[in-house]
DNA sequence: TGACTTTGGTTTGGCTCCTTACTATCAATG
DNA sequence: CATTGATAGTAAGGAGCCAAACCAAAGTCA
C-alpha cells in the first residue's frame, strides 16, 4: 500500500511558486506525476482493501488469477514470476503460503527434474470462483466515476507515458549506478 | 517497487473473452483500472531509479522535501507522519536513518517535554540543493510524452477516481472485516 | 489535587518484496 | 564421456512499511 507517501498533492499555486525558486520544475507535469502517483496508490489501496476482507494480498491473489486464467494447466514458478512480474525468490514464498493454505500444490515435473508445477487445488478454484464476481464489481466500482469515453482517453494518455518510459530506459544501469 | 504485479496488461480481446465467464466483469473499466496501477508502478519505479542514484529512498526523500519545504522551520515526527502519510512508528524509522547520514537532526521541545523537533542540516539542505534540480528534470522527462493540455485533461480524470473513492469508502470496516 | 483520557515518540513483531548466494539438474561442446 | 555453462528452485538476510503495545507528558474535569 505504501507508494507514494505524501498525502496531499500541493495545490498548483503552491508548485508556481515553487517553480520560482527552482527553474528546473515543470509546474503543469509536476501535478500530472504526482497525481498518478496519489492515485494510482489510493486505487491500489482500495483492491486491496477489497482483497483483504478475503484474507488474501494482493501478490497471493496475482498468483491465484494467472493460475485460474489457464484452466488445469500447471505452471512452474518461473513462468510465474515473469509473469506477474516478481522475482524468482518472492514466487517461491508466495506459492509457499499458498500452498500452506491449501490453495495450490506443488508437484515435480516428470520431465524436468529441476522444475515444480504448480497447480489450483480444487479449494483454490472454489475460493476463486466465489470471489471473482465481486472482485470485478469492485473494480467496476472504482472506475464508476469515468464514462467508457473516459476511461478509453485516460487508457490512451497512460500508455503514451509508458511508451515514453520503455523508450528511455533501455538500461537503468547508467542511471542506478 | 512492488505495486501490481502483472508485468503486461492483457489485451482488451482477452478482456471480453474473460467476460463472457465472468458477467460482472466489466472490460473498460479493467482495462483502465489496470493500466492505471500499471503505469503508476512504472512511475514509481523511475522515480526510484533517479534517487536511488543518490543513495536514498522514496521514504526518505518524502521527509527531507517535507522539511525543505517550511525552510529552518523544524516540524515534529507526528506532523511528517501526517503529512507523508505514514504511521509515526514508520517516521521513527525514517528520521533514525536520515540523523544518522547526517541529513537531519533531533532536538527536544523547550514548550513540550514529550515532542522532538526535527529539522534539516546544512548538509542535507545542501544535498537537497544538489538533487533537487536533476529530480524535476526527471519528472518532466517522465510526464514528456503528454503535452500541457493533456496532462491536464489526466489530472482530471485522476481526480475524478479519487473523488469517487473518498464517497465509497468512509468507513472501510465494513468491507475489510 | 487526583484520576481519566489524549497525545508524542519509540519498540516489537510481522508482512511483502528484493538481492545474493547456493544446490541440483539439464544441455552443449570438446 | 567430462567440462562448462545456463536454468530451476530455494535459502538467508535486508529494507520498507504497518499494527499493536508501551511509557512519558499534557490536558481535562470533578
Amino acid at each position: 500500500m505504501p507508494l507514494l507517501m505524501l498525502k496531499d498533492v500541493p495545490r498548483y499555486e503552491c508548485l508556481l511558486k515553487a517553480a520560482e525558486r527552482y527553474p528546473t520544475l515543470n509546474p503543469g507535469a509536476s501535478a500530472a506525476f504526482l497525481h498518478l502517483l496519489r492515485t494510482g496508490d489510493a486505487v491500489f489501496a482500495a483492491e486491496g482493501a477489497f482483497l483483504a476482507g478475503h484474507e488474501i494480498s494482493q501478490g497471493r491473489f496475482t498468483v491465484l488469477m494467472l493460475l485460474n486464467r489457464s484452466h488445469d494447466q500447471p505452471s512452474t514458478p518461473a513462468e510465474l514470476a515473469e509473469e506477474a512480474g516478481v522475482t524468482r525468490g518472492t514466487m517461491t514464498g508466495l506459492v509457499d503460503t499458498l500452498e500452506k493454505d491449501g490453495l495450490v500444490t506443488r508437484k515435480s515435473d516428470a520431465r524436468d527434474r529441476r522444475a515444480v508445477l504448480v497447480q489450483l487445488t480444487a479449494a483454490g478454484r472454489k475460493l476463486m470462483g466465489r470471489m471473482l464476481p465481486g472482485y470485478f464489481d469492485a473494480v467496476t466500482e472504482i472506475m464508476q466515476p469515468l464514462n467508457e469515453a473516459e476511461r478509453k482517453q485516460l487508457v490512451r494518455l497512460l500508455q503514451k507515458i509508458q511508451g515514453g518510459l520503455h523508450a528511455d530506459q533501455p538500461e537503468p544501469a547508467t542511471a542506478a549506478r
